[in-house]
DNA sequence: GCCAACGTTGGC
DNA sequence: GCCAACGTTGGC
Protein backbone atom coordinates (compact mmCIF):
# COMPACT_ATOMS: atom_id res chain seq x y z
CA UNK A 1 0.00 0.00 0.00
CA UNK A 2 1.02 3.42 -1.11
CA UNK A 3 0.60 6.67 0.40
CA UNK A 4 0.07 10.40 -1.64
CA UNK A 5 -0.73 13.55 -0.79
CA UNK A 6 -3.82 15.06 -3.22
CA UNK A 7 -4.15 18.94 -3.80
CA UNK A 8 -7.19 20.81 -4.15
CA UNK A 9 -8.39 24.25 -3.97
CA UNK A 10 -11.07 24.47 -1.24
CA UNK A 11 -12.80 27.16 -3.10
CA UNK A 12 -12.98 24.67 -5.75
CA UNK A 13 -13.48 21.28 -3.91
CA UNK A 14 -12.81 21.34 -0.09
CA UNK A 15 -12.51 19.02 2.37
CA UNK A 16 -16.02 19.86 3.27
CA UNK A 17 -17.40 19.44 -0.23
CA UNK A 18 -15.41 15.55 -0.01
CA UNK A 19 -17.29 14.96 2.40
CA UNK A 20 -20.76 16.24 1.74
CA UNK A 21 -20.16 14.13 -1.27
CA UNK A 22 -18.88 11.19 0.07
CA UNK A 23 -16.64 10.12 -2.86
CA UNK A 24 -15.79 11.46 -5.91
CA UNK A 25 -13.74 11.14 -9.55
CA UNK A 26 -10.35 13.43 -8.84
CA UNK A 27 -10.80 14.72 -11.85
CA UNK A 28 -8.35 17.83 -14.06
CA UNK A 29 -5.18 16.61 -13.24
CA UNK A 30 -3.39 18.04 -16.12
CA UNK A 31 0.44 17.55 -15.22
CA UNK A 32 2.21 14.59 -16.73
CA UNK A 33 4.18 13.74 -13.64
CA UNK A 34 1.29 13.99 -11.68
CA UNK A 35 -1.08 12.21 -14.03
CA UNK A 36 1.70 9.17 -14.18
CA UNK A 37 1.93 8.30 -10.69
CA UNK A 38 -2.25 8.30 -10.95
CA UNK A 39 -2.38 6.19 -13.52
CA UNK A 40 0.85 4.06 -13.35
CA UNK A 41 1.52 3.87 -8.92
CA UNK A 42 -1.58 4.38 -7.34
CA UNK A 43 -3.69 1.17 -6.17
CA UNK A 44 -7.10 -0.07 -4.63
CA UNK A 45 -6.94 0.77 -1.16
CA UNK A 46 -3.60 3.49 -1.33
CA UNK A 47 -4.62 6.43 1.59
CA UNK A 48 -4.52 10.15 0.62
CA UNK A 49 -3.91 13.35 2.51
CA UNK A 50 -6.00 15.64 1.40
CA UNK A 51 -4.41 19.02 1.38
CA UNK A 52 -6.03 22.73 0.60
CA UNK A 53 -3.81 25.11 -1.46
CA UNK A 54 -4.10 28.70 -2.62
CA UNK A 55 -6.35 28.75 0.75
CA UNK A 56 -5.58 30.67 4.23
CA UNK A 57 -4.20 28.85 4.94
CA UNK A 58 -2.98 26.31 3.15
CA UNK A 59 -2.50 22.73 4.92
CA UNK A 60 -3.35 19.20 5.33
CA UNK A 61 -7.40 19.23 5.65
CA UNK A 62 -8.22 15.66 5.97
CA UNK A 63 -8.19 11.23 4.26
CA UNK A 64 -9.11 9.60 1.25
CA UNK A 65 -8.77 6.64 -0.03
CA UNK A 66 -8.21 5.18 -3.32
CA UNK A 67 -10.95 3.12 -4.75
CA UNK A 68 -10.73 1.20 -7.89
CA UNK A 69 -9.00 1.07 -11.05
CA UNK A 70 -7.66 4.00 -12.99
CA UNK A 71 -10.78 5.86 -15.37
CA UNK A 72 -10.49 7.80 -18.20
CA UNK A 73 -10.79 11.58 -16.92
CA UNK A 74 -14.12 12.47 -18.54
CA UNK A 75 -13.55 16.40 -18.56
CA UNK A 76 -10.78 15.95 -21.29
CA UNK A 77 -13.71 15.12 -23.66
CA UNK A 78 -16.11 18.12 -22.48
CA UNK A 79 -15.90 21.04 -24.45
CA UNK A 80 -17.29 22.66 -22.40
CA UNK A 81 -15.27 22.03 -19.04
CA UNK A 82 -12.04 23.80 -18.69
CA UNK A 83 -9.98 21.04 -18.09
CA UNK A 84 -11.10 19.98 -22.23
CA UNK A 85 -8.43 18.68 -24.17
CA UNK A 86 -8.90 18.72 -28.11
CA UNK A 87 -6.18 16.12 -28.42
CA UNK A 88 -8.20 13.83 -26.42
CA UNK A 89 -10.53 10.93 -27.82
CA UNK A 90 -12.45 8.43 -26.43
CA UNK A 91 -10.45 5.55 -27.84
CA UNK A 92 -7.23 7.31 -26.73
CA UNK A 93 -7.95 9.37 -23.29
CA UNK A 94 -4.71 11.11 -22.39
CA UNK A 95 -5.45 12.21 -19.20
CA UNK A 96 -6.46 10.21 -16.58
CA UNK A 97 -8.01 9.60 -12.67
CA UNK A 98 -9.47 7.80 -9.74
CA UNK A 99 -12.23 7.62 -7.54
CA UNK A 100 -11.40 9.05 -4.03
CA UNK A 101 -13.20 7.53 -1.02
CA UNK A 102 -13.96 10.18 1.77
CA UNK A 103 -12.70 8.95 4.75
CA UNK A 104 -12.56 11.59 7.61
CA UNK A 105 -11.83 15.78 8.03
CA UNK A 106 -8.74 16.55 10.22
CA UNK A 107 -9.71 18.39 13.99
CA UNK A 108 -8.00 20.95 12.67
CA UNK A 109 -6.11 22.12 9.74
CA UNK A 110 -2.45 21.64 9.88
CA UNK A 111 -1.35 24.45 8.31
CA UNK A 112 1.64 24.50 5.87
CA UNK A 113 3.78 26.59 8.00
CA UNK A 114 3.55 23.43 10.62
CA UNK A 115 4.25 21.22 8.01
CA UNK A 116 7.68 22.77 7.56
CA UNK A 117 8.61 23.04 10.81
CA UNK A 118 7.98 19.80 11.85
CA UNK A 119 11.33 17.85 12.48
CA UNK A 120 9.39 14.47 11.46
CA UNK A 121 8.00 16.17 8.39
CA UNK A 122 11.82 16.53 7.38
CA UNK A 123 11.85 16.01 3.16
CA UNK A 124 8.05 16.02 2.56
CA UNK A 125 7.83 17.43 -0.41
CA UNK A 126 4.60 19.19 -0.15
CA UNK A 127 7.43 21.58 2.29
CA UNK A 128 9.98 22.37 -0.57
CA UNK A 129 9.90 25.09 -2.36
CA UNK A 130 8.41 25.64 -5.55
CA UNK A 131 7.13 22.14 -5.11
CA UNK A 132 3.77 22.24 -7.83
CA UNK A 133 3.01 18.82 -8.34
CA UNK A 134 -0.57 18.20 -7.72
CA UNK A 135 0.28 14.55 -6.70
CA UNK A 136 2.95 13.90 -4.23
CA UNK A 137 3.69 10.64 -3.06
CA UNK A 138 4.38 10.03 1.01
CA UNK A 139 6.38 8.06 2.63
CA UNK A 140 4.51 5.90 5.84
CA UNK A 141 6.27 7.82 8.21
CA UNK A 142 5.32 11.13 7.09
CA UNK A 143 1.26 9.80 6.35
CA UNK A 144 0.96 9.17 9.80
CA UNK A 145 2.69 12.05 11.13
CA UNK A 146 0.15 14.46 9.69
CA UNK A 147 -2.64 12.17 10.50
CA UNK A 148 -1.69 12.07 13.92
CA UNK A 149 -1.60 15.86 14.00
CA UNK A 150 -4.93 16.11 13.31
CA UNK A 151 -6.14 13.40 15.15
C1' DG B 1 -1.29 41.42 -6.33
C1' DC B 2 3.51 40.08 -6.46
C1' DC B 3 6.78 37.06 -7.82
C1' DA B 4 9.68 32.72 -7.65
C1' DA B 5 9.66 28.28 -9.39
C1' DC B 6 8.55 25.25 -12.60
C1' DG B 7 6.31 23.07 -16.90
C1' DT B 8 5.29 23.58 -21.70
C1' DT B 9 5.70 25.39 -26.26
C1' DG B 10 7.84 26.40 -30.36
C1' DG B 11 11.59 28.50 -33.23
C1' DC B 12 15.84 27.30 -34.81
C1' DG C 1 17.85 18.84 -28.86
C1' DC C 2 18.60 23.50 -27.03
C1' DC C 3 16.71 27.24 -24.86
C1' DA C 4 14.03 31.62 -24.64
C1' DA C 5 9.45 33.00 -24.06
C1' DC C 6 5.40 32.27 -22.04
C1' DG C 7 1.79 30.41 -18.91
C1' DT C 8 0.57 28.44 -14.48
C1' DT C 9 0.93 27.33 -9.66
C1' DG C 10 0.77 28.66 -5.26
C1' DG C 11 2.83 30.87 -1.01
C1' DC C 12 2.92 35.09 0.98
Amino acid sequence: MRYWLLKTEPESFSIDDFAKEGETLWTGVRNYQARNLMRDDMAPGDKVIIYHSSANPSGAAGVGEILGDKVSDPTQLDPKSPYFDEKATKAKPVWFCRKVLFKRKFKRLIALAELKADPRLKGIPVAATGNRLSVQPLTKEHFFRIVSLGS
